[in-house]
DNA sequence: CAGTGATGTGACGCGATTGTGACGGGATTG
DNA sequence: CAATCCCGTCACAATCGCGTCACATCACTG
């Protein structure tokens, strides 16, 4: 069973902590404007309220991203009142998703247990964060540190594939077969093709060489 | 004049398209587990069941509010019976409102229209910054870094379209739905001809492309 | 350090996809 | 009711994507 870390800007994570029996399952902290005190591992939801005392919550919510120990966290915005603008405002600085507060203990408790059963099916459909790269599927655009790298469609579904399998030696067979690619059968010295073009388009956008070539076997896709 | 959207979860939706004698203003759709299936322009009016039979409908609240394409979705909860716990659930949730039901097609022309009036004003100062593109929706003026840009129609509910939905790859079919031309049915590679009449009329403002062809599939309204 | 097999890559060409000027009918305007 | 505008369609042009080949380069072996 995973540990559930939630952040809060607000004191609600003192009451939580007696509110939850469970003590196993969640661990809460109190999110400043340096970010999380403490690093922790499983997945982390961090609730941020719209007005802070030093700090406007869009801008904690950015500075969360922007950090690599938290750039995976879910985060939810807390808002005042129900404004349209505001919540695109919410989402485009980075949030997942938005409450309208004032935050209650079951609100948070709620929303996280409903999430969690989302959370498998988001990342493998929205977006990939695999050190200096991601990979936004609604856009089908990647990123090297913020950069745009642009890619041809076949080169995207092969990096979604390495991004799908890293640190694994997929064959050539696997790559052809990865990419769903049978009629007519493709020569497997295609492969290194499109490993030249995906290192080419990678190394333009002025990203480094994330795939490494294992001699006779196929190749790699290295991370951390 | 916009276009109003209804969403049901319900098989109400064909029983009312019979009913609505102004075409153009309406258009509906059955809402599924997997949220809407094809995008709209426009505000939109989702009317959910309490129970579903295959999802509850606190959850597909839930999951409208999430999903950046329905976030602003006008939610109203149709309830069985009216207990005060479960109106408190459903706009924890996320909803904006609710009826005791059951449904009746009468209720929900009331209802939308009723609610109308209160919505063009928060939809009438709706105003898009996106990066250097600024649309004001009063004004049904877009512009690019201050400068205006002329723009018939058509071109106009594309822009607004893309800017309600960037940086996600748009089919030609999203976007013909997306813009409410069902009848007669469009040609897809009409759309072709949209984006290039818009592409030019950005460009003779001054303006950048800030919409990418995604091969085989649509166009992307990039941001950032 | 020569030999051998594996990988890297520029070039080519076909087929598919997209861009766009032209046209005409229907709506809109004055 | 004439002039203008808007927009969907078509046809052709321009561009793009990608599999393959051929040759260059590299890595390992003995």
């Amino acid at each position: 069973m995973d540990v559930v870390n939630i952040f809060l800007t607000s004191e609600l994570g003192e009451s939580l902590e007696h509110f939850v029996h469970d003590h196993r399952r969640f661990t809460f902290d109190r999110l400043g404007p340096e970010g999380p005190r403490r690093l922790v591992e499983g997945p982390m939801w961090a609730f941020i309220d719209w007005v802070l005392p030093d700090l406007a919550g869009l801008e904690m919510c950015r500075r969360l991203r922007a950090d690599p120990r938290t750039a995976d966290a879910h985060v939810t915005m807390v808002l005042e009142e129900d404004d349209p603008e505001d919540r695109r405002r919410a989402l485009r600085a980075g949030a997942d998703d938005y409450v309208v507060g004032p935050l209650t203990r079951t609100a948070v408790l709620d929303r996280v247990l409903a999430l969690q059963s989302r959370a498998s099916e988001r990342s493998a459909t929205r977006r990939f964060e695999l050190g200096a790269l991601t990979i936004d599927m609604a856009a089908l655009q990647a990123r090297w540190d913020g950069e745009p790298i642009v890619l041809r469609p076949n080169e995207f579904r092969l990096l979604r594939f390495f991004a799908e399998n890293p640190n694994r030696v997929l064959t050539r067979d696997d790559l052809i077969n990865g990419l769903g690619k049978r009629e007519p059968p493709i020569d497997e010295r295609t492969v290194d093709v499109w490993i030249g073009r995906l290192r080419r388009s990678i190394k333009a956008a002025g990203g480094g060489n994330p795939l490494r070539t294992v001699r006779s076997l196929g190749y790699v896709f290295d991370l951390g």
